[in-house]
DNA sequence: GCCAACGTTGGC
DNA sequence: GCCAACGTTGGC
């Protein structure tokens, strides 16, 4: 833990599959389905303490709340070619922050949550972080 | 529900 | 190893 090496992250799901308010009432989950490499390989990247943003891909398409790694990769017990993490309920944003919004912000457009329309596990720098926290916030 | 864009597969 | 065909995703 600790700001040194932490890493951030945008994690997308189908609210109707699993949404933030579960993640909300549950305190904790296993993130599991990731079936792309690429954000497989995003998985296996996160530490402990790495911070999470909740995107939800369904219905209103907007970052919802963020949540913290507590359990780095390991096999999907369900299908041992990939992995889950654990994360851990955090906090939900006072105003979600759309997809049309961080299409219209200066650095925010380029993000690979935007870019990379597929990319399920998406990386993301502090600074883009703290500007969504920023939009967030209003 | 459509379809463009992307990722994966498989034949060569 | 290339690339066409196919399947899937996700924005609209």
């Amino acid at each position: 833990m600790g700001p040194f090496f932490m890493s951030h992250w945008i994690l997308k799901t189908e609210p109707g599959t699993y949404s933030l308010d579960d993640l909300k009432k549950d305190r904790s989950t296993f993130w599991d389905g990731v079936r792309n490499y690429q954000a497989r390989n995003n998985l296996k990247s996160m530490k402990k303490g790495d911070q999470c943003m909740i995107y939800h891909s369904v219905g209103p398409k907007e970052i919802v709340g963020t949540a913290t790694v507590t359990k780095t990769a390991y096999p999907d017990p369900k299908d041992m070619d990939w992995v889950n993490v654990d994360i851990a309920f955090e906090s939900e944003l006072k105003k979600p922050v759309k997809l049309a919004e961080l299409k219209e912000h200066k650095t925010l457009k380029d993000i690979s949550l935007v870019r990379q329309g597929r990319l399920s596990v998406c990386p993301i720098t502090k600074g883009d972080w703290d500007a969504i926290l920023k939009l967030s916030n209003a």
